[in-house]
DNA sequence: GCGTGATACTTGACACGACAATGAATTACG
DNA sequence: CGTAATTCATTGTCGTGTCAAGTATCACGC
C-alpha cells in the first residue's frame, strides 16, 4: 500500500501552511473515515454509530441510566437523545423506566435482545478494529492515544 | 488544565483491553468535538461545516468543478451533494453552470460573495485551529499527522 | 441511425444531529 | 407556604447522510 499524505490525498495544490491545520484536517478526516466504516458494519445489524454506542455504553454501565448520563458520555446534545432511545424502544433493544423518587428522571435499561446484539458484534468490531489500524505497531497506538488525549485537553470548557 | 485520559473521561470501569479499540475511540471522539466545535464556528457565518468544505475545496481548486470532484474530496455519497448545493445555491454562495461539451456534466463555481464569506472566515478558522491544538509542539503536531496518515492506509479500498 | 450500456447527476423516503422552545417535576428561598 | 428558578425530558424545524430509483446524456457496436 502506498503512502498517502493528506496533501495528496485531498489533492491540495499547496502545501499546508501551519502544521495545525495538517493535523486538525487529519483529525477530522480520520475520524470521518472511520466513522463511515463503522456505520457500515452497524447497519448490517439493523444498528447506526450513535444507536450502538448507547447501547455499548448502557452494557458496560452495567444498570439503567438516565438520559441525561447517556448523553454526557456522547458528544450529542441532549435532545438528540430521545429520538435515538424513541427508534431503539421500537426495535425493542432499550426500554423505558420513569424514576419513582424523582420523576423528572426516566431510566434506560437493554433488553435481552440488545444484548445478544451487541454479544454477536464483539468480533465483528474488533475484527474492524485491527483492519482499521492492525499495521500499527503497540508503540505507536500508544503514542497516537497520548497525542490525541494531549490534543483534547486544549477543548474549551463550555460544552 | 488536569490531565483527562480517555478510559476517566468517559467513566469506562475497566481499562482498554485492547489498545486498537483505545485508539480509535480517542480518533472518533477527538474527531467529533473538533467537528462540533467548527460547526458552531460556522453556523456564525450562516454555513455548516459540509457548506465550509465545498468552498474551502472550490477556493483550493481556483476552477470550477463537477458535482463529482467535489464529492470525491469529501467523504460523502454522491447524492448529498446534490441538496448540498441547492443550499449553498439558495445563498447565492455558488453557481451552476451545465458544460457545453458533455451536457450531463454540471459544474459548480464559487460567488464573490462566497469569496468574501472564506476570507471573514480564514482569521477565525486559523484562531481555533491554535485553540484547539496550539498546545502541541511542533514536534508533537507533525508525529500526529504521521500517525493519523499511517492510520489510514489500512482503510480497505472500496469506498 | 439505433439500441445498449455506462456516466453524471437528481429525486424521494427515511434516519440522524444541532438548536430553540416547551412541558413537567423538583428544588430553592423569601 | 407559594412563587421562582432549576432540572429532565420532549417536540418541532432545518440541514445533512444514506439508499434506491429515476432522468438525461454520452459512447460504442451494428
Amino acid at each position: 500500500m502506498a503512502a498517502k499524505p493528506l496533501q495528496q490525498e485531498i489533492k491540495k495544490k499547496q502545501p499546508f501552511e501551519w502544521p495545525e491545520q495538517e493535523a486538525i484536517l487529519n483529525i477530522l478526516r480520520t475520524g470521518d473515515q472511520f466513522q463511515n466504516r463503522f456505520g457500515r458494519l452497524f447497519r448490517q445489524y439493523g444498528l447506526t454509530s450513535s444507536q450502538y454506542n448507547v447501547l455499548r455504553i448502557l452494557r458496560g454501565e452495567g444498570r439503567p441510566m438516565p438520559c441525561l448520563e447517556i448523553a454526557e458520555r456522547m458528544i450529542q446534545v441532549v435532545p438528540a437523545i430521545t429520538g435515538l432511545i424513541d427508534r431503539l424502544e421500537l426495535q425493542e433493544l432499550v426500554a423505558r423506566n420513569r424514576a419513582t423518587d424523582d420523576r423528572r428522571v426516566v431510566y434506560i435499561e437493554l433488553t435481552p435482545k440488545a444484548v445478544r446484539v451487541l454479544g454477536d458484534l464483539d468480533g465483528p468490531v474488533q475484527d474492524l478494529n485491527r483492519t482499521l489500524i492492525g499495521h500499527l505497531t503497540a508503540r505507536e497506538l500508544k503514542e497516537l492515544s497520548h497525542l490525541l488525549e494531549k490534543a483534547r485537553q486544549g477543548m474549551p470548557e463550555e460544552t
